[in-house]
DNA sequence: CCCTATTAGTTGATCTGTCAACTACTTGGG
DNA sequence: CCCAAGTAGTTGACAGATCAACTAATAGGG
């Protein structure tokens, strides 16, 4: 007994569709041929660089929900090799490890937020009016906290932590 | 001179970040474990089944602006293989082909509707109030517009086509 | 009519992500 | 103290996407 979607409903679904994906594939090409890394590879090290002593536990950055333990794990090596992260063991659990910003990785990430930025401004910020950017993130507040609680998710560490631009790198 | 995000510009682009990833990922395992296919497969059998003659050629496919030429080569070839899909030549342009629904297809796409149409209305839906999905309406149309204007793709033609289901998968 | 430029579509290499299996360590009940 | 269960993270095989190079056909200016 499904209850089929209304006109309206279809419509504002195939356009949310659109605009996702697109916008998703824009910025990731922005942000590719302006800073030679990717908008993954950026949200990483965002959130490194975000963390005390530009470091965390692969742990913390898979409790997200937003990468998986393996995605996590085969990305960072990634990183590794191209000198923006170095892993180093654990401590208090020997199991683990810490993802580490290096120096290198951490200005590429200053060099590479200006592009990010200009291309949020661009694509999402700017074609719309204060006010509907206003209601577009009550909406996305909305939806991820919907998503995150069906998941297990926290919503608050995801909407802190994620892929975002500092307002400036950060000091 | 790039002009930083504000803090509420920066949530706003989280938000937006976390909730489009997320449904993504939430709505393509919905589909998945529940009929088979992914949403990609989904969207394209979606819109050979609205087309007259439930066929379409390659580069009207790959007009919408979301998937690429070759990766549209690549999609077809895999549901070409697994009879949901026949490829024929095209008469009036040789270098052409159509790409032509089975009935095989059909039916499996009719099977997987109220799946779809399920999970979209519990994560996208019904999280937002009716005022909300109004708005969300708008502001996806316009950045839509937006990044279809870029790239040149046709907006109402890609919002029309797209990847939702029909009020029925057609009649 | 021809020759170049363009368009349609495919292919194969490569990269990224997912899944399931695996190692290694920790924890907690008996 | 030991052993089973759980947790941290990695690995390798596979599926899907992108990119550049390619074939083939059409179109259009001289």
């Amino acid at each position: 007994m499904t209850r089929w979607l209304s006109i309206e409903e279809q419509a504002v679904w195939r356009s949310w569709l659109v605009a996702t994906s697109m916008m998703r594939e824009r910025l990731s090409q922005d942000q590719e041929e302006g800073s030679g890394f990717s908008v993954e590879e950026y949200g990483l090290l965002v959130q490194l660089s975000e963390a005390e002593g530009r470091r965390l536990r692969m742990s913390s950055l898979a409790a997200l929900g937003l990468y998986s333990r393996s995605r996590l794990s085969h990305s960072i090596s990634r990183l590794v090799d191209k000198g923006w992260v170095t892993k180093e063991p654990c401590d208090t659990d020997r199991r683990g490890a810490w993802a580490v910003l290096t120096k290198a990785g951490f200005e590429a990430l200053e060099a590479a937020a200006p592009i990010h930025i200009d291309s949020v401004r661009e694509h999402l910020l700017d074609p719309l009016t204060t006010e509907q950017i206003a209601q577009l993130g009550q909406i996305c507040a909305t939806l991820a906290e919907h998503l995150c609680s069906i998941e297990g998710a926290d919503t608050a560490l995801a909407l802190r932590v994620m892929g975002g631009p500092s307002p400036e790198p950060s000091k």
